[in-house]
DNA sequence: GCAAGGTTCCAACAAAAGTTAAGGACGCGG
DNA sequence: CCGCGTCCTTAACTTTTGTTGGAACCTTGC
C-alpha cells in the first residue's frame, strides 16, 4: 500500500467530521509515517505500556480492550481504516488499555514528537485533532448506555450499526451487508455478555430475520426491525462539523 | 462565594493532573466567569441542546447521563468541584447527555469565545485543557469495563473508590467517610441496574461490614475488603503529569 | 487427506438481576 | 404536629444471563 493512500483515509475522515481546508491536508500528506503489517490477533500497544507513536490505520481492523483481575475483558472500541485509535496516548503517555488487531492490519506510526510540532505550528490541525478525541469520548458514552442499559439483542444491534455507519463514511459498505471480524467470543466481550449468551442473541435474531452474522460479514434483512431494536441516533457521532 | 475561590479548585486540579506553570495559573484567574446558584436535581445543559458556555463547578455536584427510547437512564459520571463536565461542548457544540446537578451547586460559567481565545494566546493551556478531555474519556472507559464485566457489588465499590479519590485530590475526604449524594435509583442508574437490586447490593456490603451508605454518606468499614472488591488500579485517573 | 485447534452451536442447570407490589422511615411544608 | 411525598426496604415471582460440558463444523498446516 502506497503511503499516500495511507493519509487519503485520514484526511477523507477529518474532512467529513471536522472540514479540514487545503492547506491542513498539505500537512498532514507531508508527515512522516512509518508503516508496518501486523498479523490478526496482534498486540499494537499494552496497557501499562509508554507510548511513544501514534498509530494511524491504513487498512484492516482494531479493538481498543480492557482485562480486569478476574481474566474477564471488555471490549471498548472496534477501529477502521482512517482512525487513530490511540491519539490520546500524545498526552496519556501510559496506555490504560490495549490496542490489538483484530484481521491482519496495515498500521502507519506517527511519533508523539513529529505531532507535537505539528500541533504547534498550526493549531488548526491541533484542533482537529482535539476535536477526533472529543468525538471518540462520546462514543464510549454511547458504549456505556449500550452496555448498561438495553437489552442484549439490542446492545448487538447497537454495536452493527454504529460499525456499519462509520464504514459507510469510508465507502466500506456493501449494499446490505459490511463488515465485522469478530468472533461470537468477542462480541461478547464488546456487549458485556458471554459468548454462549452472545450466540444466543445471534440465534435470535437470525430466526426473527433481522441480521445474518457469519464469517466476519454482516448481513441487514429487515432494516426497520434492525434500526428499531438498535435504538440508534447517529448525533453522538458528530458527523457535522457545523452543529 | 468569592470569584477567586471558584477559580483555586480549578487551578489545583490542573497543577495535580497537568503541572500548570504560574503564568498559567494567572491567566486562568483572569477569566471572566459567571456564576450562578443551581438547586439540586436541575439540569444545567439538556442533550441536544447547543452550548455556547463551558460549566466550572465551584461547589456541588453533577453528574452527565442519556436516556433512551425505553426511558431508561444511564449515568455516565459523577463530578465534583473543580471539575468542569462539559469542556467538550467547546468543539462538539451539541451535547450528546445531560448535564445535571445532584446537591445543591454552584457554577461558573466560560463563555466557549474566551476559551477559544485563551488557547490561541496560550497553547500550554489548550494542551492542559485537551488533557483534561483525555483523563475524561479514560474515567468512560473504566466506566464501560465496570458495567460491562464486573459483578453488582464490585461495580458500587469501584465507583465508591473512584470517587473517593478524586475528593482526595480536593481534599474533601474525612478519615473514612466522604460524600456521596446519590439516592439508591441514582446508583442504581450509574451502575447499570434497577434500583431494587441496588438495594440489595448495598444490603449486602453493609451486612458483610464493607462500606456503610445513607444520606449521601458513604463510610468505609473495612479498607482492605472494599479495596479488594472494587478492583481499583489508579493509573486511568493518569494523576502524574509527568507519566 | 487428516489431525489439530478454533469457532459455532446447543442443552440443562444455576445464579444474577428485573418486576411488581407494598409497608415503613424520614424530612418538609402547611 | 400532622399529612404528604420521597426514599428506603423487603418479599415473591419472573426473566435474563452465566456456567458447564459436549457435539458439529470449518479452516489450516503438515
Amino acid at each position: 500500500m502506497p503511503s499516500d493512500a495511507i493519509r487519503a483515509a485520514l484526511v477523507r475522515r477529518l474532512h467529513v467530521s471536522s472540514g479540514i481546508s487545503e492547506d491542513d491536508v498539505k500537512e498532514i500528506e507531508s508527515l512522516p509515517i512509518s508503516v508496518r503489517q501486523f498479523p490478526a490477533e496482534t498486540p499494537v500497544v499494552r496497557d501499562g505500556e509508554r507510548a511513544t507513536n501514534c498509530c494511524l490505520i491504513a487498512d484492516g481492523f482494531c479493538v481498543r480492550s480492557k482485562t480486569i483481575a478476574s481474566g474477564k475483558r471488555q471490549i471498548l472500541s472496534i477501529h477502521i481504516p482512517g482512525e487513530i485509535p490511540d491519539l490520546m496516548s500524545l498526552f496519556l503517555h501510559v496506555m490504560d488499555h490495549d490496542l490489538i488487531t483484530l484481521a491482519p492490519s496495515t498500521l502507519g506510526f506517527i511519533s508523539h514528537d513529529t505531532l507535537q510540532k505539528l500541533h504547534r505550528r498550526r493549531p488548526n490541525v491541533a484542533e482537529m485533532f482535539w476535536r477526533d478525541t472529543l468525538i471518540d469520548a462520546a462514543m464510549f458514552r454511547e458504549w456505556i448506555v449500550n452496555v448498561g442499559q438495553r437489552p442484549a439483542p439490542s446492545r448487538l444491534a447497537h454495536v452493527m450499526i454504529e460499525l456499519r455507519e462509520r464504514l459507510r463514511i469510508i465507502g466500506r459498505v456493501d449494499g446490505s451487508s459490511f463488515e465485522m471480524p469478530l468472533t461470537q467470543e468477542q462480541i461478547g466481550e464488546a456487549l458485556g455478555i458471554t459468548a454462549v449468551h452472545a450466540n444466543r442473541v445471534i440465534k435470535q435474531l437470525r430466526q426473527e430475520g433481522v441480521v445474518e452474522l457469519q464469517r466476519g460479514r454482516a448481513t441487514v434483512l429487515d432494516e426497520r426491525k434492525f434500526l428499531e431494536l438498535a435504538d440508534f441516533d447517529d448525533r453522538y457521532l458528530h458527523q457535522s462539523p457545523i452543529l
